[in-house]
DNA sequence: CTGCCTGCAAACGATTTGCACCAGC
DNA sequence: GCTGGTGCAAATCGTTTGCAGGCAG
């Protein structure tokens, strides 16, 4: 196991003992699956992942788990569009490329938390703690066909459901 | 009516006509709906607005309609966290505030369309179209009373359940 | 007149909730 | 042993869809 899943697991123990939150295997198996792999996995991929490893365990512990996580910190919830939740293992600050095709979601650096701030005359009184940038475009599976990734956008006209 | 809006009507006529689409009566009221209000409302709020001015009108065609006016391009839909989709008359390049708490959502300015360019090595093949950014805090109804805009924020350590 | 639009009701899918049992501490 | 977690099934909620009649062009 990596270095950098080793502390994340190393953070949920410390974490749950701190707040007094038991410590359970689903617990562990779902941040596991989360940190193996690179994508967004929705909450089903998640639970079809975990099912192979714990045979019994159902939906909805999925869903609280991974809602226990992103609260304890060591996993991030993304949604865009209105697409089904997503969550993320990767708790840095960083940015997200969503296909607006296909709702796929792949994380990028860009700007760092303090590169961009906000005027306080634009603010309208918020308590700004966070912000994040969120790219739309078409992923190389859904882009046209033929085209070097440098390549102009050809401008089809405004489309007008999403085929998917 | 301002000029504004009386130019999102006539390009709304316009790009009826152009598409073939035909001009409803229901098109027209819930438009108007969407640009009477700053805030960013719910098919739900939009419904009950416009109700009072079409009565038999149903939920089903506020749906449909909100679709229509956004892939016609006389509106946006937005929406994070996975709350409910939020819609907006301003079709203007513009960022969002975004309350943690309450779901409210604000417009507000920033980098313009091409002050952000993501270096090609990080695009992982999307071809972008377009960014938005989403400033995440607490709007001043949900922010802790007696501090001033400008106040130091007082960490009060991570929620577990946004509470309502 | 014709086709898209609308309204209704039912379907749908993601997520939440109530409850009894079980497991961590 | 007590407390909170889990699993199951049912409920909920936002949203979509199939179909018959209505209206814009």
């Amino acid at each position: 196991m990596p270095v950098e899943k080793q502390q994340t697991f190393k953070a949920l123990e410390n974490l749950c003992r701190l707040r007094g939150v038991p410590l359970t295997i689903q617990r562990r198996v779902i941040l596991e699956a989360l940190l193996d792999r690179d994508d967004h996995p929705t909450v089903d991929q998640v639970f079809q992942e975990v099912k192979g490893r714990i045979p019994g365990i159902s939906r909805t512990t999925v869903y609280r788990t991974l809602e226990t996580l992103v609260t304890l910190g060591v996993a991030q919830k993304t949604s865009h569009f209105g697409a089904v939740a997503r969550f993320d293992g990767n708790t840095e600050h960083h940015h997200h490329l969503v296909c607006v095709r296909c709702d796929a979601v792949v994380d990028c650096d860009g700007p760092s938390r303090d590169a961009i701030r906000l005027p306080p005359a634009q603010r309208a009184g918020f308590e700004i703690t966070d912000f994040s940038i969120c790219f739309k475009g078409l992923c190389p599976d859904c882009r046209p066909r033929g085209r070097t990734p440098s390549g102009r956008s050809q401008y089809s006209g405004r489309r007008v459901h999403r085929p998917v």
